[in-house]
RNA sequence: GGGCGUUUAGCUCAGCUGGUUUAGAGCAUCUGCCCUACAAGCAGAGGGUCCGCGGUUCGAAUCCGUGAACGCCCA
């Protein structure tokens, strides 16, 4: 065996192995307990990022661990098909072959996006499998496959059914780049530096005089339909009942009181444009004022909308873009002598998520659903701990959310989606144009209606096929009482980003009591974001992202998931950096090796030796401690924590103390009892460390013992060796361990090479295994020579006769620090004794401690003062 | 502007309802070791006004108030 772990053969050799034996796969079982997680489906033509590796290595961890427990386990993989990135990237390859979208037919270009998704799509799923995730494999989902895609129609004709769908006229977040409306969660808002212009609106009925309007957007004014003041604002009541002349534009429009406008702010003359502000329309509304659109959808200007006695005023602005025609305005309007000054203005710029081009609000006619009856069946359960949050921090958000709930725009201006199941009769459509065709006319069905009829051009937005995943996966909506759904769901964990609480936890919570009754999950784990050690976001611009693939292929799976698990904490952000993968990969080796110490290990028959036996019942009870504490934490989805204590496990009590107890001297043989002892244990604590990284737990394991074929760790079952943890045998460890520290401390500081032996005299009788450790011959006496080192392990005081070594000052020195470490704790224990509200008040046991605190303390004074005084 | 969270060793973090031998871990650092499982290792060591201020208490990293810095969510 070699001395060092090569995963890269290993990790591919055994993941076949699993995929063979079809080990991930999960069919219904109602003799055994589920356990289910359905990936948060990564986009079809992604590729695997460091989010994913965090996200899909806690579910594989959850899952594997499952199954060791021996649940059911089933993890069910697919992708979503990102309506807008996905189109968008359609829509670029289009044009690098001279293609415009605008000269296909909607079957066309879908065409070209299933081809596109055909060749990349599950590009990111085969990645998965680099990393080791046990997904069954079998039930791959797609959101737009045939069980998905009825699943998300049958649910729009539902809810539209249920009145919880309308259609109307609204305003909504548009996206100027792809032309298409957006939902709220779809806008990220950004600090901007800007300005504020403040134009000069001329008073008709007073002629020289102007009402004074501050605006961050001076393009917009050929939209303005008022000028909107406070009627409580005294500075302002002179322009009450008039009428002002928009500047540049030439229209006229009037005063318009409202108390929406906020006092003291600006000039407290606000412009009023309803068509391009959601504040305004709002107004428009209240006082009936009517709209003028003045955008293209690509967000230019369109003079063709104004009025034709402004067309002279306004015509060199038609087909400008918004900022070019910003820009142009206020020069015209300073040549005017209309700009009364600018100033600079921070406020928050809406962008879109997707394409990162300012959001243009826009009136247009969209699909929305009514959320206030989803926000009313999905606040409760979470509020209650029905499903519970991991972090609990995020129940607030969630909360402040659902009670704020707006209403969800779930149309897009695309093709690649599920198209929008609304029917229009061709000829009263012919009529009333779009916009007036009456609702009652609208006929939404999940096949089209006989006879003439136009479909609805829109897409649904992704996140409406998502919120069905959970129930869509086991064909919950078209079959709801099939027997998968009812032994699946609900899911147990679901494994995410707190970006998408909204965007997906919640609707799914909502989906879920609406169509199952029932929620879709128990727990709901949040990650952090992966950033890299400087605390910045990765990122395909910044370029500091490593590619996940490379490091599988420089750290082995087992390092990579181990480096991105140690340091992630629920919900903490994780500052990602390569060492953390190199410790994962530094741990593998050392695990290697305890299992080439072991197997190299000759064994033949004759009596345990007395230190072997302690040996292994100490470490039986050190294992069932550990193996309770690692249940403990996962159970509170400490991962990060879980592994370290298996980490240590492995590291410092298995290698450091263990092997070194009971390994015989160079090249003696061991005794079976022990070697089989040892062989359970280590077996013991693969299962225990596999779920984390289970490439090499299952090549150990393989070869650990014969095995049968088929056979894997992955389905072997966690067992407790050794019983209950026996704390007596653990303490009088420990203590051994620090009377072993005490003599390598002498010996390091001393110089001693490690193979001189020592003698340590003990006042008490000690367990052979200090002298095996610490290469000593134990003496025991009251008695310690001169010229020995001393050292109190408790208040029992030990020491090792070196006169050859002894330097009397140093020794002196080290005493006089320890004895002033000790005085000053005894100091502390006083105050507190001393103090008589603390022995009236503190609880006995507390009081009992420090007395004890105080008798140990001062036994160990008198011992020091003891040495001092003999080397002095 | 509203809400939430964080601040403990050089770095990343534990430390739950106050009291566990005068604050713990991993990594990093320093010292000494190739001692036949492992130098991707072993044995040791150093390192902290627990963000500041004020309070409650016999007792505060922990509870309360206040200020600061940073981060996230929403408008």
């Amino acid at each position: 065996m070699d001395s060092k772990y090569n995963p890269s053969e290993i990790e591919a050799k055994w993941y076949q192995y699993w995929l063979e034996n079809k080990l991930f796969h999960s069919e219904v079982d109602n003799a055994r307990e589920p356990y289910t997680i359905v990936i948060p489906p990564p986009n079809v033509t992604g590729v695997l990022h460091m989010g994913h590796v965090l996200n899909e290595t806690i579910q594989d961890v959850l899952v594997r661990r499952a199954r060791l427990e021996g649940k059911n386990a089933c993890w069910v993989p697919g992708t979503d098909h990102a309506s807008i990135a996905t189109e968008a990237k359609v829509i670029k390859r289009l044009k690098e072959q001279g293609i415009n979208k605008s000269d296909l037919t909607r079957e066309e270009f879908l065409k070209h996006a299933w081809a596109w998704t055909d060749e990349h799509g599950g590009i990111i799923l085969k990645q998965l499998r680099k990393l080791g995730c046990s997904c069954d494999w079998d039930r791959t989902a797609f959101t737009m496959d045939e069980t998905r895609s009825k699943a998300v129609i049958k649910v729009f004709c539902d809810l539209y059914k249920k009145g919880l769908i309308y259609r109307g006229l609204r305003m909504v977040n548009w996206d100027p780049e792809r032309q298409t409306a957006l939902s709220d969660e779809e806008v990220i808002y950004h600090d901007e530096h800007s300005k504020f212009y403040y134009l000069r609106y001329a008073v008709v009925e007073e002629p020289g005089k102007y009402a004074i309007v501050a605006t961050t957007r001076p393009e917009t004014i050929f939209g303005d339909i008022a000028v909107c003041i406070n009627p409580k604002e005294e500075k302002n009541q002179w322009l009450k009942g008039k009428h002002v002349v928009v500047p540049g534009v030439g229209r006229v429009i009037p005063i318009i009181e409202d108390r929406y406008v906020e006092i003291g702010f600006g000039t407290g003359c606000l412009k009023v444009t309803p068509a391009h502000d959601a504040n305004d329309y709002m107004l428009g509304q209240i006082h009936n004022l009517k709209s003028i659109d003045i955008f293209t959808p690509d967000a230019h200007l369109n003079m063709d909308t104004m009025e034709e006695e402004l067309q002279p005023n306004v015509r060199k602005y038609h087909g400008m873009d918004r900022f070019d025609c910003r820009k142009a305005i206020v020069e015209d309007l300073k040549v005017l002598n209309l700009v009364e000054k600018i100033e600079d203005y921070d406020n928050k710029v809406g962008y879109s998520e997707r394409t990162n081009v300012p959001i243009e609000p826009r009136l247009s006619l969209q699909w929305f659903i009514r959320m206030q009856h989803f926000a009313d069946i999905a606040l409760p359960p979470v509020m209650n701990d029905e499903i519970e949050f991991y972090p609990t921090k995020y129940k607030n958000t969630y909360r402040n959310w659902l009670e704020n709930i707006k209403d969800w725009c779930i149309s897009r201006q695309l093709w690649w989606g599920h198209r929008i199941p609304a029917y229009y009769d061709a000829a009263i459509l012919a009529e009333t144009g779009l916009e007036n065709y009456p609702a009652d006319k609208i006929i939404v069905s999940e096949t089209a209606p006989e006879g003439n009829y136009v479909q609805d051009e829109g897409a649904l937005d992704t996140w409406f096929s998502s919120w069905l995943w959970p129930i869509s996966l086991f064909d919950g909506i078209e079959h709801p009482d099939n027997k998968e759904l009812q032994y699946y769901y609900p899911t147990a964990d679901l494994v995410t980003g707190p970006d998408i609480i909204f965007f997906w936890v919640a609707r799914m919570i909502m989906a879920g009591y609406e169509y199952v009754g029932k929620m879709p999950f128990k727990h709901v784990y949040f990650t952090g974001i992966v950033r890299d050690k400087l605390g910045r976001k990765m990122s395909k611009s910044l370029g500091n992202s490593p590619d996940p693939l490379d490091l599988i292929e420089r750290f082995g799976a087992d390092g990579v998931r181990m480096g991105i698990l140690l340091s992630a904490p629920a919900g903490n952000d994780i500052l990602y950096d390569d060492a953390l993968c190199e410790q994962g990969r530094n741990f593998c080796n050392k695990i290697w090796n305890c299992f080439r110490m072991i197997k190299g290990l000759e064994v033949k028959d004759f009596d345990q030796p007395a230190t072997s036996k302690t040996a292994t019942e100490w470490f039986a009870a050190k294992l069932a401690e550990q193996s309770a504490e690692v249940a403990d934490l996962l159970h509170k989805y400490r991962l990060s924590e879980a592994l370290m204590a298996i980490y240590k496990l492995y590291c410092d009590e298995f290698s450091g103390w263990y092997l070194e107890m009971v390994k015989p001297a160079y090249q003696q043989p061991i005794d079976r009892t022990t070697y089989e002892r040892t062989l359970a244990f280590f077996d013991e604590m693969l299962r225990l460390l596999h779920p984390f990284m289970p490439f090499i737990t299952e090549e150990l394991w393989q070869n650990l013992a014969e095995r049968k074929e088929g056979e894997s760790i992955m389905t072997s079952r966690l067992n407790n060796l050794g019983g209950a943890s026996n704390s007596e045998i653990l303490a009088q460890i420990e203590e051994i361990k620090e009377i072993i520290t005490g003599v390598r401390n002498v010996r390091a500081s001393k110089n001693i090479p490690p193979k001189e032996n020592l003698t340590l005299v003990s006042p008490k009788a000690l367990n052979e295994l200090v002298g095996k450790l610490a290469n000593c011959e134990i003496v025991i006496s009251a008695e310690k020579e001169a010229g020995s080192a001393c050292f109190i392990v408790g208040t029992t005081e030990y020491s090792v006769p070196l006169d050859k070594f002894i330097n009397v000052d140093e020794e002196l020195k080290k005493l006089e620090a320890d004895l002033a470490h000790q005085e000053g704790f005894l100091r502390g224990v006083m105050a507190k004794l001393n103090n008589e509200r603390f022995v009236a008040n503190a609880k006995p046991e507390v009081v009992e401690l420090e007395r004890k605190k105080k008798a140990d303390a001062e036994q160990r004074i008198a011992t020091l003062k003891a040495n001092i005084a003999a080397l002095s």
